[in-house]
DNA sequence: TAGATTGTTAATCGATTAACAATC
DNA sequence: TAGATTGTTAATCGATTAACAATC
């Protein structure tokens, strides 16, 4: 089903709640209320309350939140505990330092799969997984039951490696790379532009430093 | 002044318009209305209007925007020219991804110092820079009128390493750590939390294979 | 001039906040 | 029970879209 259809401001929001119900675990608390997450996480009480009710009503009037039910309720909606396993195209200084993020495991990815056209990197080996050359994409993703692709390449030709990807049956993608994916609609992307974040810095930045004279 | 108070949601719309425009320049294309513009972003006509208009009219009427020019615009609003000292604080992978990033010296960071407290890593060279020890970052931030701070350390400790950039001079942050900052408001933080942008891909690639079934 | 397209105002839509009855 | 806090509806706010007069 998943009629649901819930908004993305209040996806994004979800990770961030789950962080904060992780710590108060960390912190041995056991409850907490819609008005004490919202101190930590800065949104409001009424928006926390909304939020969690689009999945069901995981408090006690009068009470609040249990903090362990509420951590794992949402980590099952988030879907934390799937595992799907995973590729990397792209093996220059981002793709390589995403395949040693160590929290990768931790968050659902089985990452399997390394792939570069440069033919002085194919052949090595990077956190223990072989460089492949991009031509055995297709191949790998379809043989391999490769759910997400993780795009680390340059825009050039990263919409031609997501089609590859795609193709054989890749239903997600991380997209590092600064373009825009094309995908069918039952294909989700999710896009880490790090030059538009750093334009954004920039832009907040300059303002700040305007005002402030 | 600067008294416009831009939205967040435009302002995280004007590079994504800056990189189509570079894109038209590569392109040699001269004119680009908000409609040709929209269809290239997959925002509104309208609402490219409405965003630029914040800025001023850059269009003429019955003829569209001329790209160079706006392109140029843009880059100004953003301050894409400013070149800002900078430094990196800690050297792990995704340390090093950084600093190894070509672009960054495109996009307005001057990186010129290294830090880390690991013992094995201080005094190493990576892409030109030595790596200090954290405990001198204060004095250099000072020193070398550091403006901008990119936070790669796990979380225990970058909100330590958020203070002293501030107390020292810095007015931006680019934080890669999964923690929310606390800085006064003459400083801004823009925040790349990729756990969380994992978690967005896992809650939407879940809802979007549950639905399929 | 006629056609195109802006800049801008008004209408709509969606998201956030406030309020409060329900109830633990 | 009394106090606290949820779940949920209603009110508000802000952002997006539509419309159109202005004008190139």
């Amino acid at each position: 089903m998943g009629k649901s259809k819930i908004s993305m401001a209040v996806v994004r929001r979800l990770p961030k709640y789950y962080r904060y119900l992780c710590e108060l675990i960390e912190k041995d608390i056991k409850r907490v209320s819609s008005q004490e997450l919202g101190k930590l996480t800065g949104f409001t009480a009424s928006q926390i309350r909304q939020d969690l009710n689009n999945f069901g009503g995981f408090g006690q009037q009068g009470y609040g939140y249990n903090v362990t039910e509420l951590k794992n309720e949402l980590g099952k909606i988030i879907g934390i505990s799937e595992i799907y396993n995973s590729v990397i195209i792209g093996v220059g200084n981002l793709g390589q330092a995403i395949t040693n993020y160590r929290r990768l495991g931790r968050v659902g990815i089985n990452l399997i799969g390394l792939f570069d056209k440069n033919p002085k990197v194919v052949g090595l080996t990077i956190g223990g997984i072989k460089v492949r050359d991009t031509d055995e994409l297709g191949d790998f993703v379809r043989e391999n039951n490769i759910k997400i692709g993780i795009i680390c390449t340059p825009k050039e030709g990263s919409q031609e490696t997501t089609d590859i990807l795609v193709e054989n049956g890749a239903k997600g993608i991380w997209n590092f790379s600064p373009a825009d994916l094309k995908v069918p609609s039952d294909v989700v992307v999710e896009n880490v532009h790090l030059t538009e974040s750093l334009f954004t810095l920039s832009f907040l930045l300059n303002q700040s430093l305007e005002d402030g004279q």
